[in-house]
DNA sequence: CGGTATCCTTTCGGATACTG
DNA sequence: CAGTATCCGAAAGGATACCG
């Protein structure tokens, strides 16, 4: 086994707390995969500021999120969106839904394989 | 998003700490994915008896390693090994080994693409 | 051999308050 | 609006000892 592993690290920040559910609410956002931050907090019931400011730091260092700010006007208005890595990890999590179906008897199954809403 | 997804739930157990080493450990086992509790300590360098006893408890529960216990003779022989269901999520792994590939260039590829020791 | 019990430290996240 | 700072309780994991 290869030390300081990708894949290993990779699971280590995305099981987070919220971590996921903050990649999906970016994914669901429309055409450019890009919510603002209250946006964010607000679809995400119960997160607090801080978990989510948090949380968006850990996903941008790592390349799945990216963020664009501008602070010319007040209040300031920043904005994150999904970058292609983000987008391509939704597509791993596509796979890991499949084996959930297959293995996981339990699972809700809304029929849609792109739903958007249930992938997780 | 539905209550108590089962790749939330998934990804819940499978983030703490040495299950995903415990998972690969059992996968490099042999043709029969299996290995004993005291292998399975000895090459999983640092884990401790109560971890190691905690995270296979979990796994078994959740139906992703199978254990056989013969308790005939002294001392106890106890067995663990990869179900089909577990052995289906190493490769929903292998899909997120291929994005570190990808998106993660600091990530090792050994070239070949089934090796059990880099899979991680 | 294959664990369990206990204690102790560290980490995480929730609550609340505050700021440019 | 978009965060940061502080404090606190819960939970996870490591160290060590013990048992059938």
């Amino acid at each position: 086994m290869h030390e300081g592993c990708t894949v290993y690290q990779t699971t280590q920040y995305l099981t987070k707390k919220w971590a996921l559910l903050v990649l999906f609410e970016l994914y669901k956002g429309g055409d450019d995969y890009t919510r603002r931050f209250s946006e964010l907090k607000e679809s995400l019931a119960g997160i607090t500021s801080k978990v989510l400011s948090q949380r968006l730091k850990e996903l941008e260092e790592e390349g799945l999120v990216g963020r664009r700010v501008d602070a010319e006007h007040f209040p300031v208005k920043s904005e994150y969106f999904l970058t292609e890595a983000g987008l391509g990890l939704i597509d791993v999590i596509k796979h890991l839904k499949q084996w959930a179906l297959t293995y996981k008897i339990d699972n809700i199954d809304c029929g849609n394989q792109n739903c958007k809403d249930c992938i997780l």
